[in-house]
DNA sequence: GAAAGTATGTTGTAATTACAACATTTCAGG
DNA sequence: CCTGAAATGTTGTAATTACAACATACTTTC
């Protein structure tokens, strides 16, 4: 397995290349390929595996029984999934993940972590709780992006992160216009409508995923 | 202090109450009341300190320029609030946190965490992580009871959600009125009209916050 | 138990969104 | 450089929600 990406990743922080390999070892970790669209969990599967993404990105949704999309989170390259679950194996996942791009996950069993050496294992939880922490507070930036009642409130909440967190009024979002409208919780015709009156208005420019705040 | 509460928390799980003494002196822990309606955080704050409910309970909520709350979560007694930006103290909170009801909150530093010794730290981190992931599956909750695009099916969802968490068609709910409105995002008349017709169409039985699935 | 204050229910209208249907643009393979 | 498939944009109408204004019910305090 490469190591490259992992050895930047949160969860090996402070750890080197040999102990990174001892530990994936003792974690049987493994890589799995998946085609864009493939559902890799679907919603009340249990599972004790902590997952990373090698390549590509995934998005964690909730679809209802009358075919709505939800996108709660999109998950890329170097960044972790289904932590919450990996970590509280009896609770069943409320959520799908599906591939949005081709894209290469590595499954780490949790219920192993027992196993390992008590310094290991500690400096370990140290990192997994910093995962969480920041899950947490992507989660909630979520709830400010949907709290707006306007779409063009959405909206804007939402550019205003991306453009803060990118120090730029000017930036990519990962997002295109369907995932954009599912992630806010809005149609995806109001929402395309609505970006074409805000660029009418002076407020934004966009062309496909590419943004600038005016 | 009063230990009693503390004792059956998630965070000394598996202490005794002499340990749980000496950890509450090595985290600085002190107690403080607030009457409802008081702001126990404000958006922007940072801080490094986890938040325990021993009576009352709080809102963590979202309120944006506009006068429109969002309550992402209400914590009630023997609960944990702002763990992740204890843990994180260099991000700035997103939200703010407001009694719900006349209160006492216990602070304790985070930042006290390092002085402590190995083993009881990883005991700590172990609950503490328990903690960050029950919270997070506690926010993707509220994703769900958001996600339908109409008033009726968010009040199901949610609805649905506290049933199965008390096994039983009949509960109380913690909100009133205006509370669950800013929890589902929906206008407090429009909650209210819906309830009524939802009750006419003999989905539910309520009356105050008793209500009855049918 | 009256008064004042707070919470909840009801209604109408204006504004917004959902949804469907179709037009246009973009992009990947042949 | 065609062609089909996918993504994005546009528009109109039906349905839903926001908001304000008011009515009713419930609570607290004196």
């Amino acid at each position: 397995m490469d190591i490259s990406v992992l050895r930047n990743s949160i969860l090996f922080r402070d750890f080197d290349d040999t102990e990174i390999s001892e530990l994936l070892k003792a974690l049987n970790a493994a890589e799995k390929k998946y085609k864009k669209g493939t559902m890799i969990f679907s919603s009340g599967e249990i599972t004790d595996k902590l997952c990373f993404v090698t390549t590509g990105s995934v998005t964690v949704e909730s679809n209802d029984m009358w075919g709505n999309r939800t996108i709660l989170n999109l998950v890329s390259e170097g960044q972790f999934f289904a932590e919450s679950y990996a970590l509280l194996p009896d609770v069943p996942m409320l959520v799908d993940v599906c591939a949005a791009e081709d894209c290469g996950i590595i499954f780490m069993s949790m219920k192993s972590l027992e196993k390992l050496g008590d310094t290991v294992r500690s400096r370990l939880l140290m990192n997994l709780l910093t995962i969480t922490t920041r899950k947490n507070l992507h989660l909630s930036s979520r709830s400010f992006h949907t709290a707006p009642r306007q779409v063009r409130g959405r909206i804007m909440a939402y550019l205003n992160t991306v453009s803060v967190q990118k120090h730029s009024r000017e930036f990519d979002i990962p997002f295109d216009r369907q995932q954009l409208a599912d992630y806010l919780n809005v149609e995806r015709s109001v929402l395309s409508n609505e970006l074409s009156k805000m660029q009418r208005d002076g407020l934004i420019q966009c062309r496909k995923n590419h943004f600038e705040i005016i």
